[in-house]
DNA sequence: GTAACTGCAAAATATTTGCATCCTT
DNA sequence: AAGGATGCAAATATTTTGCAGTTAC
């Protein structure tokens, strides 16, 4: 039994083709996904229809998390086995985006510094996106 | 001269019935607006191809900026004088989503902690987002 | 066998583009 | 008068919904 499947049957959801395969993409991948990533990676094989669903079925669970950006271009990135296990979740690190190769990735290891709220507002979630360049795109001097 | 006349002007935009009431929306507004929202105050009035264009020109103005969702329905917001005036944008306040009554708005007065990235990563901007409950709902006492 | 998942068709919605006309400066 | 802004039509893209057939358990 693969890493695919043991993540499907401990969020008991059954164990479907189609599901295997989006879950391998995302375990592949190594920054997160717009839907329009994973459409290209398996239109062919699978239907919109069942990415906009299997997506929405995996945030539901807890297996996927969003992250937010100014561009209608939602991405999605895999949860880590913390966040999967507990019913609620609860993501605590920053995104990064990189102007140069638009990539989003989860930087696991920086968590988000907490914010003191105006008197009035309780808080539920915190997101923290940053932009600028990264790593890889950075050796490769990109002119600015 | 009435203040969307004013920001315009200073914009150097051509100063246009459209311009000034989608401005005008924005002043009176207390929340983060959809476009939808626009739409919903002035469609009758004004094509919803305009006030594509004339959003994108506001945020190419540094007049409004966006504040990013994780529901593929970007929000936008007044910047304020420092910000309209200097031709870079850095905003650096956190924004509120209230998950009751769904209004995002800013929060002006939070500005967004400094965190520190991994080596080889360079930073542009950050945006951060809570959500919550806001200081109006909280006193309806809302049902969690 | 049954409930859940998937594909297909189609509807509904959102966004972009081109072009002719109108308005601002 | 000239350049830019707008409206309209239409192309394109995105997301949702219903239903019938298929698959997992």
């Amino acid at each position: 039994m693969n890493k695919s499947e043991t993540i499907l049957k401990s969020s008991s959801l059954s164990v479907t083709a189609g599901r295997k395969r989006i879950l391998d993409i995302f375990l592949d991948a190594n920054n997160a996904l717009a839907h329009q990533d994973i459409e290209v990676k398996c239109s062919d094989k699978y239907d919109r229809v069942t990415i906009y669903r299997t997506l929405q079925t995996f945030l539901e669970k807890g297996i996927i998390h969003n992250i937010p950006t100014t561009d209608n271009s939602v991405r999605y990135a895999l949860c880590n086995e913390v966040c999967i296990s507990s019913g609620h979740h609860h993501d605590n690190h920053v995104h990064f985006r990189c102007d140069n190769c638009s990539k989003t990735i989860c930087l696991d290891d920086v968590s988000i510094p907490s914010v003191k709220l105006p008197t009035g507002y309780s808080m539920n979630e915190i997101n923290m996106v940053v932009s600028g360049i990264c790593k890889t795109c950075k050796k490769v001097k990109v002119p600015v």
